[in-house]
DNA sequence: CGGAAACTGAACCATGTGGTTCAGTGTTTA
DNA sequence: TAAACACTGAACCACATGGTTCAGTTTCCG
């Protein structure tokens, strides 16, 4: 199995684990905004999005910039290659995984229908 | 955009977000074990991976069943779509961005060499 | 029956998280 | 220049997390 950096995983995954941030890059996808403005927009004090900002800006998924008295966030540079991949390694075992399974019941419905002639379920 | 489950989302990323439970899906995705059967490969107290084992099984990333006197964990019936939709979702937006970046970086790029006959970088 | 194995639950601990307030610092703007 | 604005940092709070130990309970095995 491929190898994944731990530490970048659990920043990103932890990063995308609260709904608000998840909000803050659903946000950033249509448009570069403010700390303020964020903070606006998730009812939430200057200070309290501050934290949010730099979880995800910690874990690689939006970098900031400061010009004047105002600091615009935007888009990481990161495209969340790794954790997509991650999850798809792991959907790939679930899958195989499930699909025997799914075999087996298959199978064993067919022999009941045919030993049983049962009709019922 | 469609819209996504925020709980599931919340708990199936928080449950990501710690490399020992990774580690846990990936063995679960080879066969079932026990729950000191993954204490032990994971190098911790019976009680400590319950508490790992009970995060998955509420992210539903897990199922268990006890019979006798031994709990034996197997990979949950999800199948990590939602998971996967949102970052490709977001992976999406992200491209669509930076491919807008590129296209201004580049044409910035074509004038300079135009203009200036530069070989430089 | 009696001991060991496998789990369970409560309690504890240090640290992190999501939020706040308050008191600044630096930047605009009227 | 003074007020307003945008941010920053420290401190605090309640609660969650990742781990432990200790004291059970249930189940298996000899």
């Amino acid at each position: 199995m491929v190898q994944f950096p731990a530490d970048r995983l659990d920043a990103s995954f932890a990063a995308l684990s609260d709904a608000t941030r998840r909000g803050v890059l659903e946000r950033l996808g249509r448009a570069d905004a403010s700390i303020s403005e964020l903070a606006d927009t998730f009812h939430m004090t200057l200070t309290g999005m501050k934290k949010h900002v730099g979880v995800l800006e910690q874990a690689g998924l939006v970098t900031t910039q400061k010009v004047g008295r105002v600091r615009t966030c935007t888009l990481g540079r990161s495209r969340l290659a790794d954790e997509t991949a991650w999850i798809e390694a792991y959907r790939g075992l679930w899958a195989s995984r499930f699909d025997a399974l799914d075999r087996i019941v298959e199978e064993l419905k067919q022999r009941e229908t045919f030993d049983g002639r049962r009709q019922t379920e």
